[in-house]
DNA sequence: TTCTAATGTAAGCAGTGTAAACATTAATGT
DNA sequence: ACATTAATGTTTACACTGCTTACATTAGAA
């Protein structure tokens, strides 16, 4: 027996679409087919979502989320090169093996984050995640810092992307990629450990 | 007076396409807007295009033939570091200007490139551009270049989507920039230079 | 000149986002 | 305890989409 009000809607239908998101990429998502996974009528989800990008929006702030877990790194004691470049790798790592979501977080989907608080809070704060943890290493002036915190970032979102249209783009795989993403990204992060060890050197040293 | 058969409807469409695309965002495209547009039936697209992704297939397409323009280095001589510099500005420079087009090249919208042999072709030609010219910056064998090659482009490509979300995604942007698109590219570069001298000197010379 | 393949059209299907009007119920104020 | 209101659900409908099928026209090869 089951009552005309839901009672947990919202939630269900952002997990829901997590799900949906991750497997099969946010354009394969549509509100009707939510709605009828959730047993409720295909309009019920405008209550909680004004329109489609609101509950991208969701998912994305979802994947930030999940980001800043996968990159959590211990801060008790002063943080180690060594763990800076563990979050590198756990960083792309998260973006392999979600590719879906990474690309729901970082592209056009939603348009304008200010527009929604919340996933606006959950990627600053991600970003901050990773800028307090760099901080530590440097000596330099909190405008320097940002600099070259960016720069970090930048190339480990960029090896994201990069690497995953590699398994794509080349006949020959311009990295020894196996086949699934998840094997790739173990067996590149064996040999990014070296590379991101020495660039992250380059970049916190000058 | 027009005639029954257009005569040159595939490139009209594709150069109308990547209007569209660059202008709205490629999710905005429909193939029924594009052929009243053309002045066609809206079923005539699909004798040129099996599937909408073939026609986003030749916009990235056109893309990628655009950024190898973009990023062109006369190699007359031995390419210089400060070439490369400019290389990885014009293609940051590229990459704003031309943001959903950029969208289209590396997102999700063409699944899987090698369905399109034009577009791997393409695709390849960019990166194999950058990888050429880089390689005289430095002293090592292929495998390592491609590695070194990998890690500047994905530096540049990260960058790219950064920054793009940058101004959308802070309150107080994470680095100082200016409304639009453009200016925001002339006033990064202006700082950018120094640091991917030095960025690109790192993974040179380790 | 005839035949065929290329290229166009017309009509229609199943699916989409979302707006508007209405139904039910939970929460709230007296 | 009860009336009122706000939240949350449903029904119906509109305009739009990608794409299929059957048919029309025409350019170019035999």
């Amino acid at each position: 027996m089951k009552s005309y009000h839901h009672g947990n809607l919202k939630q269900e239908l952002i997990d829901c679409a997590c799900k949906l998101c991750e497997r099969d990429g946010y354009t394969k998502l549509s509100i009707r087919t939510l709605a009828k996974e959730s047993g409720v009528s295909q309009t019920a989800p405008y209550r909680h979502f004004e329109t489609k990008e609101a509950l991208y929006a969701s998912v994305a702030q979802d994947g930030f989320n999940k980001l800043s877990k996968a990159i959590h790194v211990n801060v008790d004691k002063k943080v180690t090169k060594k763990q800076i470049v563990d979050m590198a790798i756990k960083y792309i790592e998260f973006g392999l093996k979600n590719a879906n979501t990474y690309d729901l977080m970082f592209g056009t989907a939603v348009g304008n984050f200010a527009e929604y608080p919340e996933l606006l809070e959950s990627a600053n704060s991600s970003y901050e995640n990773f800028r307090s943890s760099f901080s530590q290493l440097a000596n330099d002036s909190d405008e320097v810092i940002a600099f070259k915190c960016i720069t970090l970032w930048s190339m480990v979102h960029g090896l994201v992307g990069i690497l995953r249209k590699a398994q794509v783009v080349a006949d020959e795989p311009m990295i020894n990629l196996e086949a699934g993403p998840m094997s790739s990204a173990i067996l590149i992060a064996g040999n990014l450990e070296d590379h991101l060890d020495k660039v992250i050197s380059g970049i916190v040293e000058n």
